[in-house]
RNA sequence: GCGGAUGUAGCUCAGUUUGGUAGAGCUCCGGAUUGUGGCUCCGGUGGUCGCGAGUUCGAGCCUCGUCAUUCGCCCCA
């Protein structure tokens, strides 16, 4: 039997650990003082709740989703993303029902089945927030707002913040505007590239999006979509920009940023970084006012975002935080099994060197886990009933009762 | 799904040109007159050379396949 790990997964430790453990932190802290509360939701789904709400015809859907069948013959999936089971949530535990509005985050792994490559995987981790039942631009602005603490806390600076509006599913808003943009593209259909005349009929905004150069120079001359919007989208956006102005958030409106998944509507916002290839992308989200309606439930307006852990964690370094560890060393195992357990007890972190090696290793291995102070259990010591305590920052060493030595550890500490 | 690059010790990599006993640095472990870390010096452990076939007297090196990583396309977190 080879034992590989899975394409596109990976195990975390060490430093990796950290790093998320450094990131979910901040994050908690950010969202309890927005007044977030946590949700867990399964890591699996009836495929159809992200066929519905995601949309059929997206890639995430349509080639992206880890199937399998239950022993009944049910499919269900991975979870691809965490918003629609949160909705669902929201919906089969009638949340709405004793509230007005909510807000919840989650953290925690999905599932899409793509190439790898840096910053991309098949189990990825993200942090999300939903704040459901506010139709109003101030929600938008909580959102933001939240995503500016989070990146200030943990000390990301080099990110770039865009926003744009694409409309609600009324007849003269983003039906009208696709009805233009096509009418546009067609006139110019020679010069898209194969994949944009392909998708312009069925997902025209999509070709906003693409990178090649052609195409880019064909819709940059196309109608934008903040002249077609019905006059509450637009609004909707003024407004929220007004707002962001007056927090002084900094953003770029693109008109060019339409995200791959169907349920959006309003306000899209992503948030990208430079440095991480061609996966730039560190979060995104936006408005979704109609995905509770799509699962037959009565409307509630809704935002959110997602970010990618594993991105965040290309970008950040968590700041070290020392925590005071002592050490102890000795002769006699189970004396020093006993001071061990003492200290271990009264809260004090506490390692020992398992293989009763000699002095010289174990000192050596108190050194390397970065011990804050070493306790001497030697011949000498157990007969005086004593301690000897080294600092091994100066390398002083100072004689202790056996009986005081919690009490002296407990004591230096707080200096 | 499609292109390009890469895969040798725990880590970073040499060795591939011209096939001939597997290397370095760091890490790790041990020692430097026996109860004391870091620095220095000395020594040691550690590799089915990603995996599988093929060519060959002989393959880390050549050929084919495969898996994985990586950079892009695509898409997104």
């Amino acid at each position: 039997m080879k034992l590989k790990i899975v394409k596109g997964t990976r195990d975390l430790y060490g430093d990796d650990v950290k790093r998320f453990q450094y990131i979910e932190e901040k994050a908690r802290q950010v969202f309890s003082v927005y007044g977030y509360q946590e949700i867990r939701t399964p890591i699996f789904e009836k495929t159809e709740l992200f066929a519905h709400g995601v949309g059929e015809g997206t890639d995430i859907v349509g080639k992206e989703m880890f199937l399998l069948e239950d022993r009944r013959g049910r499919s269900m999936a991975l979870r691809p993303e965490g918003t629609a089971q949160v909705v669902r949530s929201v919906i089969t535990n009638n949340m709405m029902r004793q509230n007005n509005h909510l807000r919840f985050y989650y953290f925690g792994p999905m599932f899409r089945y793509e190439q790898p490559q840096k910053g991309r995987f098949r189990q990825f981790y993200q942090i999300g927030a939903e704040y459901f039942g506010v139709s109003t631009p101030d929600a938008d602005l909580e959102l933001i707002l939240i995503l500016r603490q989070f990146f200030k806390e943990i000390q990301l600076h080099e990110i770039s913040f865009q926003l744009n509006t694409i409309g609600c599913q009324k007849s003269d808003c983003r039906p009208a505007y696709k009805n233009k943009l096509i009418e546009f593209l067609q006139d110019h259909v020679d010069s898209l590239c194969e994949n944009c005349s392909n998708r312009m009929h069925d997902n025209p905004l999509r070709v906003l999006d693409c990178k090649n150069e052609s195409c880019i120079a064909v819709t940059s001359e196309a109608p934008k979509i903040h002249d077609t919007v019905c006059s509450d989208c637009k609004d909707h956006f003024s407004e929220l920009c007004h707002m962001l102005d007056d927090h002084q958030v900094s953003y770029s409106v693109n008109f060019r940023l339409v995200r791959g998944l169907d349920y959006y509507s309003k306000t899209v916002f992503e948030v990208f970084s430079d440095n991480l290839g061609a996966q730039n992308a560190a979060g995104g989200g936006g408005r979704y006012d109609g995905l509770f309606e799509i699962y037959g439930a009565k409307v509630v307006p809704a935002i959110g975002f997602a970010l990618g852990l594993d991105r965040l964690a290309l970008l950040t370094s968590p700041e070290k935080k020392e925590q005071k560890s002592v050490f102890v060393v000795g002769t006699d195992r189970g004396a020093v099994c006993k001071l061990v357990a003492t200290c271990r007890e009264e809260d004090i972190i506490c390692q020992y060197d398992p293989f009763q090696s000699s002095m010289k290793s174990q000192f050596r291995q108190a050194n390397k886990s970065g011990a804050w102070k070493v306790l001497i259990l030697g011949e000498e010591e157990l007969k005086a009933k004593q301690v000897s305590v080294k600092d091994m920052q100066d390398g002083q060493q100072t004689v202790v009762e056996l009986s005081a030595v919690v009490g002296y550890l407990k004591k230096s500490v707080a200096n």
